[in-house]
Parts: C-alpha cells; structure tokens; sequence
DNA sequence: TAGCACTCTTTGAAATTTCAACAATGTCCC
DNA sequence: GGGACATTGTTGAAATTTCAAAGAGTGCTA
C-alpha cells in the first residue's frame, strides 16, 4: 500500500510537470497535445467524438468542449458523419498537424527527461507489460459491465 | 513510447475506476479519502494548509476549496497555527475519522482487485521501487528549481 | 410504417480548478 | 525600530469539468 500511494504521487507530480514543459514550450495543454496525436494516427486524420472521448478516457461532455475549444483556436475542424447522422467527426487542421509537429520534439524530451531516463531497460520492459496489461483489462471490465447480458 | 501512453491510459481509468468505487460506497472522493488518510497519519491528527497541499500535489486555493468543503461537511476542522500566524491547519474530527474507517475496507478492496491482483511480486515490487524514486526526483527537481542558488 | 428503445452528441447549470491579485505575517538587515 | 522582501493562505473571476436532461437519429418489432 505504500507503493499505491508512492504511485498516485509520483504520477500525479509527472503529469502536473509535463503538462508545465509542453504549455511553456507549445501553449499546448496535454489534452489538446494528446488529441493531436490521436488524430494524427488515425486514417483520415480523423475520429468519431466518442473514439476519441473513449481513447483520451474523458467524458463526452468533457470531449465536447475540448474539441470546440481546440475549433476556435484553429487546430481541429468538425464534420458530420456521412455514415450516421446523429454523429460527428473530429478532423485535424494543417495547423494542427503543425503545432503537433512543433510540440513533438520537446515533448518527447521532457518525458524522457522526467521518466525514462529514470528507469533502467528491465523497468521499462515492466512498466510497458504492467500498464498494457492493466489499461486492456480494466476496458474490458468497462466492456462487461455496461453489457449486463454477461 | 508506446509504453508511455499505455501507463497514461491505464492510470486514467485506474483513477476514474477507484474513484467511482469510493464515491458508490462511502459517499466520499478521492481527494476527500486522501485528505483523511494524511491528517489521520499525522502527529495530533492535523497539517499545515501548505504540507497538505505539498503532498496531495494540490495548488494552495484547491486546497483552501477542498479543505471548506470537507469542513461543511463536518470531516474536518480548521485552526489557526499558534506557531506562526499565516497558517492554519486542518484537523480531523471525529467523524472525519468514522468515514475514513468505514470507506477504508472497501477503498483497499478496489485497488486490490483493479490494480494489485493483476500484479505479481516482481511487478509490485518494481512499481514500489520505480516509483517511489521518481516521486523522490520529482521532488527534488521542484525544490531544486524554487532555489535558484543551486 | 408507427412506435419504442437505444445510441451519439450537445446543452445548461452547478461544482471544481486555475490564475492573478491581495491581506496578513514573518524575516532579514541595516 | 523600520523597511524591503519573502512566505502563507485566501479571494474573486474566469476556465474547465461534471451531471442530468434533451435533441436528433437509428433500428427493431409488430
């Protein structure tokens, strides 16, 4: 139980300072860093709102006025899906893609500034295997329980 | 990298999980639970505004907030610091202390069946050693870069 | 093909968190 | 003793996040 407690402080401090490196050498928050990622990778440069709020684990409502935030500053455009029209697409700018790729860099170093360069190959290996195996189990404990039919 | 995203993901929902757990059965958030498990900790039950701040990682006016709300609540008290008088400190109350022993059992039940179970004893010890360096460092850092003279 | 149950997303209001002052002490140094 | 300056914690306003409810569409069933 003290390695829970060292967990929630120690990520809880990482995240706060990561997000200080990228907003003081982007003005990009996390969430808006992450979003731009996501995006990126995805074919089409875009996703549905609810991938995207499923992926990023942020509520809808949460995602809604992310992405509207994200419009106005220019670094995603909206569409509404073809295929189902109660739904609709988040789709990456050219200034987007752009910001990402300015971001990227110092981002990447921050993180291995703050983390990896911290921990040892076998410690990475562990961490990778551990969250991996974690994240996929507690999707699937989500998956089950909003399908009570098993 | 890939790693580094997976323990984002999984930490999210990890935190999101717990917290819906805690909130279902004691009524009480995360922020609440750990503000009790400190001042239950602490020498005659109480800490400085600052040193709760510190080790929640919380900005002093979220404090402030969560601490007058706990206190509405009746979980905890405030007193004026007799040593300095800035300060102030929270107290934990009697029935502070109720809820923490009655949300405690299931709260450890939560984060053994969501996080420790999937673990073996390698993993839980790598997890305990990694991260209680990196909160170390991470600390360190911070107070490193308050103190300009070095 | 009308009705119904369900899904995807947004909205508005309330709760929370941040951010930039501010008030009240404390500390240092002359 | 008196300033200048640092520290501790709070406040008010703005930004963000949650929560409950609503709007709009889909799809099944009869």
């Amino acid at each position: 139980m003290a390695g829970w407690r060292a967990y929630i402080e120690a990520s809880q401090r990482l995240f706060t300072r990561l997000e200080d490196d990228l907003r003081a050498d982007s003005g990009l928050s996390f969430a808006d860093y992450h979003v731009l990622v996501l995006l990126s990778e995805a074919p089409g440069q875009r996703l549905r709102m609810g991938e995207l709020a499923d992926r990023l684990v942020f509520s809808p409502s949460r995602l809604t006025y992310q992405i509207s935030s994200m419009r106005r500053r220019g670094l995603v455009a909206r569409e509404s899906c073809p295929q189902d029209r109660r739904g609709s697409e988040a789709v990456l700018t050219a200034a987007g893609l752009l910001a990402l790729r300015e971001a990227a860099p110092g981002h990447l170093a921050s993180v291995r500034r703050h983390l990896v360069d911290d921990l040892d190959d076998d410690e990475v290996a562990t961490l990778t295997r551990v969250f991996a195996r974690l994240g996929r189990r507690l999707r699937a404990d989500r998956d089950a329980s909003s399908t009570p039919s098993e």
